[in-house]
DNA sequence: TTAAAAAATGTGTTCGAACACATTTACTTC
DNA sequence: GAAGTAAATGTGTTCGAACACATTTTTTAA
């Protein structure tokens, strides 16, 4: 299993290395004769190129940077940032400069802001959270203008000319979260599902998980479900409301990570037969389900997320290597039980 | 941010690269005084030497053999032997030939002669399947010797001087099935726990996972757990005594992936009343799941298993990255409607 | 047939780290 | 202070691919 190298080729072909570099890379300038004897070698032979070798001559320094909320806002974006610091970790010594630039989850404007200056960076590529529709079809048609990469994370938008997708589908996770929900509640039962301070501006990530949350009890039918929206600062205000006005209330879904919110209500309130199912592994949410207060947990592996979208750029530039357009994470399914093998160590 | 070469940090130092290395990997011969010039620059700056390039010096042929079941015998390590080949192609380029050889896994013998035949290779490493605790004990000791590095995957053996594992804590792999039978099945029920195949010679994995399902029944109490050996063969012939002997059966924990054989069973005679978990997404796992005869697979992730080993092993060679002396993969929770986000597309 | 142009082919350098080897400087000893 | 040795430092080569540039061969036109 010889590793074979263009000078081998050579030898074997009897013509200079020159020659067979410019076969191999159809660059012309080569006779049909000799045209003829490298591509006899290379047939018989099974010629990879060195890619450390190759890497190294195209040394370049590669500028990548990352656009996504601030963690100080909100604790679902901090495996984010952990992933991004990993990766820097991983790859500079590849010469790859990583970068990240926060926005205001909150205002669209400061999305644009940042990104404005990001472009302004004309970094080789970006990989972005895009939360606001409007507002990411601007900034992608900007970097597509500046010839700058582009790939997103967390959630999927329908854009033109913008592949490059790293996350879940949400309208299965909705439909597994509703699974799960079905199989802890008693039979035609009433069940909320609960959207904690999503507006119209970045609500349509929040709008699959529903719509797949409900595709699976109309399948069933016989189930009652409610939505209701709320703010975070309401909650201890208005959920008691809520839940008389619904009696006999057999289960929450909660569409995002701030599901701690109502296990607090919940567990205070002492209605622990009213079953909870939301998103993310934060310190808070763990300490429900540990507390069996929230049931299960589906993971959205912010981190890898970031981690995966911020590798398929990297080995692009280094080895060339397609990046897919849609990469889809599993969708795990956390209880009490098997999340400590989530965790790091 | 710029990337500092050692030609960069010399010229900083006013010194010669010779020096600079001579620092950098401290092999002496510097007077103090070039020492501290040289020192200084390196305070100063971030330096990280250039992977692709050391790896490029270095370049050597590394030779990596996998020693696995032959997947023909078990489809269990079909999916091993698609990560080799996933290895094989994203490696080959970097130099490193990755070759398997199969054992017959009834057959310590083999074992023994295939390791034989492996060791008389001198590869540079070997990753292997500890299956049989004696044979695995004595070729570990002759790869000691022999300088060559292993690794393992699929399950734990405590071996003296042998780190490097990748895989599942076994242990917590039964209490996740045990905590999710508890979920689905009544109050102090009778649940079996079944063992297919599994005699003394490798019975050590498919034991610590029915020692953590009966650890998770004991903490709760009241429930009544029998545990029942069976060849494969003969299920269809006793498996339904077995059951009549156990009246109120309410679940079955198989600790295999031969738990499709069960539900074959279950299904024939029609008893889905009887709750049914087992492991990995074989092909016939999947259809019972979809078919809701099989209610919980548990994931063990072979391909991954063997991929991450081989990714060690193979980041060592090349960029001398340390290799994580345990390391342990999540436990997934496969439900029907999960399912399909852990296939490949 | 020969000069000029075009095509084909070969040679040499670069990327950055690592290390062998050559050269210079410092230190002993008589 | 000179000769000899040890220590310190600098130079040059290598890894394999890529490509600029130099050289050779072939083709074309006069």
């Amino acid at each position: 299993m010889k590793k074979y190298t263009i000078k081998d080729i050579a030898e074997l072909a009897g013509v200079s290395k020159g020659t067979v570099d410019r076969v191999i890379h159809k660059r012309g300038k080569v006779s049909a004769k000799a045209y003829e004897k490298v591509n006899a070698v290379l047939n018989e032979i099974d010629y990879k190129p060195n890619l450390l070798a190759r890497s190294l001559k195209n040394t370049k320094e590669y500028h990548i940077c990352v656009v996504l909320p601030d963690y100080k806002e909100d604790a679902f974006w901090t495996p984010c940032f952990e992933g991004i610091q990993e990766a820097i970790n991983e790859y500079s010594s590849f010469g790859i400069f990583i970068e990240y630039y926060f926005f205001d989850l909150m205002q669209p404007s400061s999305f644009l802001e940042v990104h404005k200056k990001v472009l302004g960076l004309l970094p080789n590529a970006v990989l972005l959270a895009p939360l606001f529709y409007k507002e990411t079809v601007k900034v992608v048609a900007n970097y597509n203008n500046a010839n700058i990469l582009v790939s997103k994370f967390n959630n999927q938008l329908d854009i033109e000319n913008s592949k490059n997708f790293v996350g879940q589908d949400l309208f299965k996770s909705g439909r597994i979260a509703a699974s799960l929900m079905k199989e802890i509640t008693s039979k035609n039962a009433t069940i909320a599902i609960i959207n904690i301070d999503e507006d119209s501006n970045n609500a349509i990530y929040v709008q699959e998980k529903e719509k797949g949350f409900r595709s699976y009890f109309n399948e069933i039918g016989n189930y009652t479900i409610v939505t209701w929206n709320c703010k975070q600062q309401n909650i201890d205000d208005t959920l008691g409301d809520f839940i008389d006005n619904h009696s006999g209330l057999a289960g929450i879904f909660v569409t995002t990570s701030k599901v701690y919110k109502i296990a607090a209500f919940i567990k205070n309130k002492q209605l622990a037969h009213i079953k909870i199912i939301g998103y993310d592994l934060l310190d808070e949410n763990i300490k429900y389900l540990n507390q069996h207060i929230i049931h299960f947990l589906i993971h959205q592996n912010p981190k890898k997320q970031v981690y995966l979208g911020l590798t398929y750029l990297v080995e692009h530039f280094l080895f060339n290597r397609e990046i897919p357009a849609k990469s889809l994470l599993p969708i795990d399914i956390i209880t009490a039980e098997n999340l400590d093998t989530y965790l790091e160590v």
